[in-house]
DNA sequence: ACCGTGACTGACG
DNA sequence: ACGTCAGCCACGG
């Protein structure tokens, strides 16, 4: 059904490609997806995504690897702990690493 | 159809 | 290098 959340699916797609132990940006889904500049409605799209158990909207951070949308998992600990499962290290809500940790989907493709 | 909001990003001082 | 400002798009009311 087309509906008018079709961005926020194309969203939840990109996301669903992320493999574990990797990040993405807002930035780099919202270039992937043509809106490069709709990097705001990236991380909006994502405050639906908690409705998707298959979007791990915790491996998507800003562009310089910090857990800005942490506050949004219920548990401000929540999204940090998910990463660390994942491999990664979080010191002060900001990933280590992250560079390296760094997924594009751009690249993927 | 208009306004306000937001888990962002890039540019400027 | 750091802090601040403005622009951008999509959704809800």
């Amino acid at each position: 059904m087309t509906k008018s959340t079709d961005f926020f699916e194309r969203v939840y797609d990109v996301v669903r490609q992320v493999p574990a132990g990797k990040v993405t940006t807002y930035g780099a889904i919202a270039r992937y997806l043509g809106t490069a500049k709709s990097a705001r409605t990236v991380g909006y799209a994502m405050n639906a995504a908690h409705a998707y158990a298959d979007v791990p909207a915790h491996r998507v951070v800003n562009r310089i690897g910090l857990l800005t949308g942490k506050h949004h998992f219920g548990g401000i600990n929540t999204m940090q702990q998910l990463l660390e499962v994942e491999g990664h290290t979080i010191v002060d809500d900001q990933i280590q690493g992250f560079s390296t940790a760094f997924w594009d989907p751009n690249e993927c493709m």
